[in-house]
DNA sequence: ACATTAATTGTGT
DNA sequence: ACACAATTAATGT
């Protein structure tokens, strides 16, 4: 179906001049996919770049042991920078896409994605952005990634104090530990109290009894 | 013993 | 990360 002038006004004014929204109104595909529909497999080609207007998708990678990997989710007036790339260089995708709730989107082909970035400003600008804003995102989740190894880190730190005291009980505050592991000390307070959860550590002030 | 303050810890956003 | 609540220890009266 192809969306009307008038959609495309109300979405995108601001965005895009009058021109390029007459364009997309005349080459995009305006599609409704329910939940659970699936956009984009790993190792498929990429024919259209998809720009959400209601609802969202979640991008995942698989994992290489069978897992899926969540990177970041799209949301309204979102892009797929993926799909961007991808189409450009003809590769094929390293990622797959579902969709999280029943959504609404516009699929540009490719021609006109490439054809646009020299023609309209606007484009190059949205274009640029959306890949900013998954930047972002992908920083969040590495942080999110890297903060499921702390709680190693700190039963690590744990043994080694309790080593070097030569004893099962430890004085000292969430911050110091924290300091000591280059991170906050809320992230500290809340893995400390997993571990007292999992009877690894009873907690008490400036005092930890190891288990 | 009680009130006041400061430091530490817990929790939601 | 920040802001705020809750808890606990320390101190003064």
């Amino acid at each position: 179906m192809k969306p009307s002038i008038k959609l495309l006004q109300e979405k995108f004014t601001g965005i895009f001049e009058f021109e390029l929204l007459q364009e997309l109104s005349e080459v995009g595909n305006y599609t409704t996919i329910d939940e659970g529909h699936i956009l984009m497999q790993v190792g498929g080609y990429i024919r259209s770049v998809p720009i959400i207007l209601q609802g969202s998708i979640k991008i995942l990678r698989p994992d290489n042991e069978g897992r899926e990997a969540l990177l970041y989710y799209l949301g309204g007036m979102d892009s797929c920078a993926m799909s961007l790339t991808c189409c450009l260089g003809q590769k094929r995708s390293e990622i797959m896409a579902v969709a999280e709730e029943k959504t609404t989107l516009i699929s540009v082909p490719v021609e006109k994605v490439e054809e646009w970035m020299t023609k309209y400003n606007s484009w190059k600008y949205f274009v640029f952005m959306t890949y900013q804003k998954r930047f972002e995102d992908l920083l969040n989740t590495i942080d999110q990634i890297a903060f499921h190894k702390l709680d190693d880190r700190l039963l690590m730190l744990l043994k080694k104090k309790a080593k070097a005291c030569d004893c099962k009980v430890l004085v000292t505050t969430h911050e110091e530990l924290a300091n000591e592991l280059a991170t906050s000390r809320e992230v500290v307070s809340r893995l400390l109290k997993q571990l007292e959860k999992m009877n690894k550590v009873r907690l008490s002030r400036n005092k930890i009894d190891l288990l």
